[in-house]
DNA sequence: GACCAGGCACATC
DNA sequence: GATGTGCATGGT
């Protein structure tokens, strides 16, 4: 049975829409590929805020080298991580993300993505604490991996509007995304991006409202669905 | 004070 | 395989 109801020309639409009202949007904010990988371990289920506040601890200490990181004592690293939440859940992954890239390739971002974006998404997979959404953001905004990043946001916004059925897995909706539109770092990166900022501001309370842009786009007429478009359970 | 924020691992059924 | 729960701070 046909999992989705996206096409090229439906999704390039939504883009476009979406580009008009919100973009460009700069994102990721990162100086360094490994800023960006440091950001999307520490961002899980937290708010962007709260990570800034994190991350400029670090860089006040210098330690947004892998080097650095890695000779960081995980007491250390929770303190500074204390601003994210899930502090203790945080500083053990990201020190599993650093003692790999230590391991396997010597420290540096550039060697990891330097092998074929399956293996190298495989590796990532494989590290505790680096979910599918983890690696394809390190993979597409830090690695430039033609890979588009999903998420809870993504499911919800497309389930209103008629594309899929909200219990769609993260890997089904990937595969709907990478077989519909062209194969495009940037446009992944910003679609992404834009799908985000969407959720999180025009339509946080009521999704499809009048203010936003995607508001005539259903495709099977409005879903009763008015909940916020939140990650929480 | 309640709710939410750019997930994931693990336990249980 | 599906579902529930812990992780924890900070902004609104």
């Amino acid at each position: 049975m046909k999992k989705c109801k996206l096409d090229k020309t439906f999704l390039l639409e939504v883009y476009h829409r979406l580009y008009r009202h919100l973009g460009p949007s700069h994102w990721w904010p990162a100086e360094t590929p490994l800023e960006v990988a440091v950001g999307a371990i520490l961002t899980q289920n937290v708010s962007w805020n709260n990570v800034e506040k994190a991350i400029s601890h670090l860089k006040a200490k210098g330690l947004l080298e892998a080097e650095k990181l890695y000779r960081v004592s995980l007491e250390e690293l929770e303190v500074l991580l204390k601003p994210v939440g899930f502090y203790r859940v945080k500083a053990k992954r990201l020190k599993a993300f650093i003692e790999h890239l230590c391991r396997f390739h010597g420290g540096s971002l550039e060697n990891l993505f330097r092998i074929p974006l399956e293996e190298a998404r495989r590796e990532l997979l494989s590290i505790s604490g680096i979910g599918p959404e983890t690696a394809d953001a390190i993979l597409c905004y830090a690695g430039g991996y033609p890979i588009m990043v999903m998420d809870a946001y993504t499911r919800r916004v497309f389930h209103r509007l008629g594309c899929w059925s909200e219990k769609i897995s993260y890997g089904e909706m990937q595969d709907c995304f990478l077989k519909a539109l062209p194969v495009d770092v940037e446009l992944y990166r910003e679609f992404h991006a834009l799908i985000d900022i969407l959720a999180k501001s025009i339509c946080k309370k009521k999704p499809l409202c009048s203010r936003c842009p995607l508001e005539d786009l259903c495709l099977q007429g409005k879903t009763e669905d008015h909940s916020p478009l939140t990650n929480r359970r």
